[in-house]
This record gives structure tokens, sequence and C-alpha cells, in this order.
DNA sequence: TTGAAATTGAAATCCATTTTCAATTTGTTG
DNA sequence: CAACAAATTGAAAATGGATTTCAATTTCAA
């Protein structure tokens, strides 16, 4: 599977004229390998631990460029960090669930959603391009406890 | 209104042991005056026209606190600023439709969507506390016209 | 092998928003 | 009304995530 991502990743640079190099390589088997939902940040302070002479710059250089080549998806959530999450061909499109406490991170789809949207849209003459649906709120784990501490 | 809104806000600050300034009241009445979805750099702007003597910081701080008084609520689209706008006590909840080319923004309210999330949210365990849904596209004056010229 | 073009790391810069700080204003107390 | 502690203000500085600059390095087509 990061097999698979390098190559799609040097495909897409040699088609846009861009040159494949090491750190590209490097920041995308962590990336592909850490999970998702990543801030760049994260992803840092995970690739400076491997390969320590990665510069800050070129880990968001190298998430804009996946999420160009289309690769990651680009998701800000109401946290103040944009984060990335590594897309696959097949991994469809999906929704998120948000504890407001532990930040857990739930992904759903929902069919029927999503043909409401585009009734709501169509009803007001708009053309769907993307959406953003997020529900904020407590995890069964999290309902139980105490407020503040986290 | 903008006299019930002055009231309101009155109310909200003696009961924090906070104090009503001058500032504030003009603040409010034209931020209540100029519609919704402003960025505070855009009341900035009108307020200034009308009462120059009032600084930047204290529209920023005006706003978060009236956000705090539950006059007004955040909104932070795709573009970088966070928006504000004006809460009545009867004007619900509602989402957001928004043209990506011209920034127009449409509110709508689909109660079917959100029965949907609370059982998207139940099915997962999710207590829910708020929701953000924001479909992003082309309004109907957008989708006949050229590509980028805004 | 050569060299133009792309990329890199470090540091500087961007930019919306927040904070600092001294001066002013508010609202309460006597 | 006077006095004063606490809150507020405007201007400027600071913050923090993200982007850009720039000289040095690397890539890759010729
Ligand atoms: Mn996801
Ligand atoms: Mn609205
Ligand atoms: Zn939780
Ligand atoms: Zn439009």
């Amino acid at each position: 599977m990061a097999k698979k991502a390098s190559a799609q990743l040097s495909e897409y640079l040699a088609g846009q004229g861009l040159k494949s190099t090491s750190q590209r390589d490097k920041i995308l088997a962590v990336f592909v390998e850490a999970g998702r939902h990543l801030s760049a940040e994260e992803l840092y302070a995970r690739i400076k631990k491997v390969h320590p002479g990665i510069g800050y710059a070129t880990v968001y250089r190298t998430l804009k460029l996946l999420a160009e080549a289309g690769m990651a998806e680009e998701r800000r959530f109401e946290d103040g960090f944009t984060r990335y999450e590594y897309k696959t061909s097949e991994g469809g499109h999906h929704d998120h669930l948000i504890c407001t406490r532990c930040r857990a991170i739930v992904e759903f789809e929902n069919e029927r959603i999503e043909a409401l949207q585009q009734d709501v849209a169509r009803n007001n003459g708009f053309l769907v391009q993307s959406h953003k649906l997020e529900i904020y709120g407590l995890c069964s784990a999290c309902q139980g406890k105490k407020n503040k501490p986290a």
C-alpha cells in the first residue's frame, strides 16, 4: 500500500514536471503509516524521529502537494489546526463525529443525508461542489466522566 | 429591535459585573443593523464610518462578548475569517449554502437532516452538542458565468 | 556530464486574532 | 457628590499556524 502510494506520487510529480525527492517519499511513507486526521505539526513530530534532517516547511509543502495530487484531504475542524487524511482510491467520502472532550473522531457515511443535501441545494438553485458535516458532542466514553479534566 | 438588543446587552453586562460603555452600544447597534455573517474586519469598516474613535481591538472584543452573551453566533466558513451573525431570541438554528464564486450565503433549515444526524450520533454512542453543515457550490446566478473572474 | 529548473532547510514573513499596557471610564461606596 | 477600585479602551506589540524568501543543494532531461 505504501508501495502503491509512492508510485502514485511519482506519477503525479512526473506528470506535472515536478521532481521526486527522498523527502517527499519519506514524508508520504510516514503519513500513510500514521493514520488519519493529522496536523502538519503532528506529522512533523513523527517525521523527525525517523528522519531528523527533514524541515518543517517541507512537511507543510508536501502535505499541500499531496492534497493537490488528490492523495490527501484537507480538513479544518474547530481546533485551529488544518488536518490531513490519506485518501485511497476506494475509501470514499465520509463525514465526522467529533468528541469535544477527548477529541476522538469517528467517521460515518449516510447516503440519506447526502441525498437530502442535494435536495436542499436544488431547491435553492445551487449546484453542489462539496460539503462539510461535522457533529460535535460527547463520545460514549466521555459521557460518564467528570466535566473538565481532559 | 435595536432598542431591545441594547437592553439585553445591558442586562447581561450587569449580571456579569461588567460595564456598559458607549462603544459597546454603538458596536452592537451597527452590528444589528448591518446584517448577517460579518467578519470583525467588515464590521470595523462600518463602525469607523460612523464612530471613528472606536478601536479595532474593541470591535473584536465586543463581538466575542456578544457571542458569550448569546446574542451572536460565531461561524467559521472556509474563507479564513471568523464571522458573526446576530441571534434573535426567535431566529432558530440553521445551516448554510455557500457560493464558492460570489461568496453568497443562503440559510436553510431541514428537520429531516437534523433528525438523521441524531440517528447517526446515537448509532455511534455520541451525545450531540452542536453540528455544522455547510454546502459549497455555485449559486444559480454564478452557474452561467465564466470561470474565474469574480 | 552539464545546467536549467525544482527543491530544500532555516529563518523571515504573513495575517487574523489576541494580549499588553498606560490612560480613561464606569459604577459603587461613603 | 466625591473617591476609588475595577473594568474598559485604543494603540501597539505579540501570538501562532501557515507561507514565503533565499542561498545552497538536488533532480533529471539533454
Ligand atoms: Mn475522516
Ligand atoms: Mn446564518
Ligand atoms: Zn470523548
Ligand atoms: Zn454565486
